[in-house]
DNA sequence: TCGCGGGTTCGACCGATATTGAAGTCCACC
DNA sequence: GGTGGACTTCAATATCGGTCGAACCCGCGA
């Protein structure tokens, strides 16, 4: 059973997820990721950050927001294990498709300008 | 055959859209909707100017930029049919759909942090 | 003719999502 | 125990998607 530590600086997390580092600082301050700091205040981030803005990223192409998506993260556990992101990962794509659902269906019923007369 | 005529103001298409005045000549800025003037140099929309807003808005909700949107309206003609709003819906539909499928596709893809030897 | 409820432009401001730069600090390696 | 690259904070800047207010214009009805 292995300890997941706090052992990521804000770069590599930033190489790892493809962010700019003073994304991961935003996100950070957003609640998308945590951090610990050292004794010289340096943020350590552990395992799952890099992961946690690279799903964040994706969420946030069909819509959701940065606090929405921390919300959803927040139900995540230290050291989140398989089950927990598949759980996650679910949620999120629900949410997506009840959005393009929502637009599928909206669009729909619209009238498209049937203005009556117009095709008699 | 009506022909569809630019007789819309700012405020009447704002009530018939649900969105504010300023928003309205936002989304013509923008090129989402398109407007002739009046001698007064006032705003005249036409008939498709409340719809192509309602879409609009529906369509940000999953993500698609008013950039993006202009893109896909512009290839509307004047006074667009219902086959023509029916392409549109498809093709913004279709987008939502990529959207979602390459957050699913990413979110499976994804190793789960699983690292060798943890669930040994 | 006057009033007034719209319309007009323009620029300031807002919140979200970041990026950049300045000034200073930390720490890993030699 | 240096040195240099990566880190820190804070403020400014940028883009997107609007909103608001000031100051002005336009047309319609009393």
């Amino acid at each position: 059973m292995t300890i997941t530590a706090y052992t990521k600086t804000v770069g590599e997390v930033a190489a790892q997820s493809g962010v700019a580092a003073s994304a991961v600082r935003f996100y950070e301050q957003h609640g998308v990721v945590a951090a610990v700091r050292t004794q010289g205040d340096q943020r350590r981030f552990d395992e799952s950050a890099a992961c946690r803005i690279r799903v964040a990223r994706m969420a946030q192409r069909v819509g959701l927001t940065v606090r929405e998506i921390a919300e959803v993260f927040a139900t995540l556990p230290r050291d989140p294990q398989p089950a927990d992101w598949a759980r996650v990962a679910e949620a999120l794509v629900t949410e997506a498709e009840a959005r393009t659902a929502a637009l599928r269906d909206q669009l729909a019923a619209m009238r498209w300008g049937a203005r009556p007369g117009d095709l008699a």
